[in-house]
Parts: structure tokens; sequence; C-alpha cells
RNA sequence: GCACAGGUGGCCGAGCGGUUAAUGGCAGCAGACUGUAAAUCUGCCGCUCCUUGGAGCUACGGAGGUUCGAAUCCUCCCCUGUGCA
């Protein structure tokens, strides 16, 4: 405890699974909301309980710089400090080091970058990372590791990827002497009858920490990579360095083959990834795990997706429809308002677009899932 | 009535003799967004025609004038603001 993965059915390669964590289950496959700064963007935490969602992202380089992981460990940990009961999964500062590559300098010993707040010069290492994540006191923490950038040559993207086995060795070692570290202080339960866990006994919560399998676009690099993460051991993987501008054939065939190489019995993450297309169908191809900035900053940018496909909602023609968002859609948003309105709000530049935007999109995302779930579950339901 | 200051494309506002269909901003129209430096960014935005590229037309309160050439200079008129009567 209190981290366990479990296979509940499997549909060809698609796998219909529960990931157990100290901070509830988690039906997979999923589809992770990111919450950089410790907030979903537009969407307040009883909301996203309220959607269903099950876990959500932190980013380490953000929380480190602002407001610092030092005072999210005196409010006891991220969890308490966000008031966010269920689970949480933070991204170890990695894809910081490739987006935001104007400030930055990479060598073994690890990522010298300026804040792109202050200016401040900081150092990341692998060790740092593993600090830091322990000290927010996530479910799932990710090891530190380069993104590579696309396109790249064979050559770079192999000293990446030789880059990101030595930080993943140095992740696990450094995690592996400190994870019972983790401040661990429940929230308060923000709706009815919802009651979060019991905290473990001080000292007795880890966090599971996943390890990144780069290599570019080459299948044999992916497999190599795979095969070197896998050897280490981690409770699940995941593919990292992809939906760079990769056309997405490439990515599609990279996730297929890198997944061969990933153990059957631990969950796989697929970060950064998608559209709504594209989220069901790495789920159909063995995925467990994704997240994705698109549908909230999307939802932000009036960008909404429906089962009449995208809708942009600040076009003309919705000044006087009157109808719902999408009429197949069960969410409140969609059962209270009209397009009309959304579009009013979204034009008017009103801060409420962003919040129903995001909840709508958020709910599409989170049912497409649980279509996925119920189709792969449907198709074994012995299994 | 007198004195100043002004009247520019849907709005605000630059320009103050030629490279000006006219800088900007707003509004409008459309597009992009994939481990969030993003409630951001990009394109279009007088009218008509043609295929990109362009061609023609109409435009800087109104009417005249100066000039090879005027939104820009001159005259008169109309209107607005402020001050004094």
């Amino acid at each position: 405890m209190p981290f366990s993965f479990e296979v509940l059915a499997t549909s060809g390669a698609a796998r219909r699974g529960r990931i157990t964590t100290a901070h509830g289950t988690i039906e997979t496959p999923v589809f992770m909301p990111v919450g950089t700064l410790a907030s979903v963007k537009g969407v307040p935490q009883h909301l996203l309980e309220e959607l269903g969602v099950e876990i959500i992202l932190g980013n380490t380089y953000h929380l480190y710089l602002r407001p610092g992981s030092d005072l999210i460990r005196e409010m006891g940990g991220l969890h308490r400090f966000m008031a966010w009961p269920r689970a949480i999964l933070t991204d170890s500062g990695g894809f910081q080091v490739y987006s935001l590559s104007p400030f930055r300098k990479v060598s073994d010993e690890g990522v010298n970058f300026r804040s792109h707040i202050d200016g401040s010069t900081h150092m990341f290492t692998p060790e740092k990372s593993m600090d830091v994540q322990i000290a927010l006191g996530a479910d799932i923490i990710m090891a530190f590791d380069e993104c590579t950038e696309y396109p790249a040559t064979r050559g770079r993207v192999e000293s990446s990827l030789q880059q990101t086995l030595r930080w993943a060795q140095r992740s696990r070692r450094h995690f592996e002497q400190h994870k019972h570290e983790t401040p661990w202080r429940s929230p308060r339960p923000l709706l009815a009858g919802n009651s979060p866990p019991e905290p473990p006994a001080a000292g007795d919560f880890s966090p599971a920490l996943f390890g990144i399998v780069q290599g570019g676009m080459h299948p044999d690099l992916r497999r190599d990579a795979a095969r070197q993460i896998v050897e280490m051991d981690f409770p699940g993987y995941a593919l990292g360095g992809l939906s760079v501008g990769e056309p997405r054939e490439l990515r599609d065939q990279i996730v297929a083959s890198s997944l061969e190489h990933l153990p059957a019995d631990r969950p796989r993450y697929v970060m950064g990834v998608g559209y709504p297309e594209e989220i069901v169908r790495y789920a159909m191809m063995g995925v467990d795990m994704m997240d994705c900035v698109l549908p909230t900053r999307a939802a932000r940018h009036g960008l909404l997706f429906t089962s009449e496909g995208r809708v942009n909602i600040k076009n003309a023609r919705f000044a006087a429809d009157q109808g719902p968002l999408d009429p197949e859609c069960g969410c409140r948003v969609c059962g209270r308002y009209s397009r009309a309105y959304l579009r009013h709000l979204y034009v008017a530049g009103e801060a409420l677009a962003g919040v129903l935007n995001t909840v709508h999109n958020l709910a599409y995302y989170l049912d497409t899932m649980r279509t996925v779930r119920q189709s792969i579950q449907a198709a074994h339901p012995s299994a």
C-alpha cells in the first residue's frame, strides 16, 4: 500500500483496469486533467469531484517556483493545500526543461534554468525533482527526464535518451531513500458524503515513482529505452516526448510499438495527449493513463469538443442559437445553458465563459473515457 | 457674438504636401492550441471585379482654390468643445 494496479478486463490490446492510491481509486483507461499550478484552470475542486475526476496533475517546476515546495510541505502537502482529496500526479519538471528552452542549460548534473517569473537562476537535478515532488506529496510522481524535441537527429535523440536513463536511475535511487518523507494531512471533505481516506500513520505513505521512456521517433531507440527503464522496475511507465510537433501517424506508430515493450501488469501512461479521437485510439492500443492541457486550454479559448465535433463557440452563427452546446452531453453546462449564452459570455470576456467551457470539455473527455472503459469491459465481461 | 482648440475609415486616435486605402488600439470576422511562461497567439478587416497577383472605384465635415501632386497649404461655409461676453 498504498499503490497498486490491476487489470480487470481486456479487449484486444486495450485494458480496463484500476489503480488504487492512498487518495482513492482510479478507473483506467483514465484521462487526467492538468492542474499545473495547483489548479485545473477555471474549475474549482468541488466541481472536479462532481465531474468524477479521480486524478489530476500538478507540476514540480511551477509549484517549486511559486508558492514554493517548502511552503506546500508546511501546509500539509498539495492535497491539503489545494483541498483536493483525490489522487494527484506530479510531473517532474522534465517537460519544462523542454518548453522553457530559451532559459535553460542542460548538463549531466541537471538543468540550470531561469525562472520565467522573476528571472532568478535555479538548478533542477533528479534528486531535486524527487525532493520537490515528495514534499508536494503527490500519489504518483515522475522520474526527472528530458523531453526530446522534434525534429532531432538520431544522435541527439540517443544522447538525450541516455541522459533520461541516467536521470531515471538517480531519480530512483534518491526516491528510495526519501520516499517516506511525504508530509500528509488529509484535506477536509468539501462535498457532503465525501469522506477522504484516513491518512496513514506518519512515515507510512510513499508515492509511486513512474519511469519515463524517451527515444524520439525511432522505434528501436524507444525499444532500448523501454527495456532499460523496465529493468529498473518502476510501478508504472510513461511514454514521454510525444505531441511535440510530429505527425499524428508517426506518433501512433511510436505509441503502438513502444507499448509492446512495457509490462502488462503495470500502468502505461502516454504523457501530453491528446484530442478526443486520440485518447480513444491510445486507450484501444493499451494505454491506461493520459493527460493533456487541451480540453482546459481550448475551453478558455472558446474551442469546445462535442459529440457533433468541434465547436468554436465564438462563431457568429451561435449568436441566437438557443440549443444546448451538445445535445448528447449530460453535463450541467449542456443541461442548463444555451449556445447563445455561452457565446455571449465568451465574446464579452466574462470569466464564467472559461469556467463553463472547461467544465463541459472535461465532462466530454471524462464521458469519452467512461464509454471506452465500458466498451472494453463489455467485450470480455467475465475477464 | 468674440477667442482659442478641433472635425480622419463602425468607434477612439496617429498622420500635417508625394513611398497613404491611410500607423495604433477597440469592435467585428475567422483560424490555431496536445506532460500549461497561454482567459493566449495568428490572419482578415472601404466597395467591386479577377485565379494567386493584381485591376478599377470611392474615401480624411462641405464647397471652392493653390500645386505636377492635398487628409496635409489657402478662402468661405457647416458642426463640436472650452473660455470670454
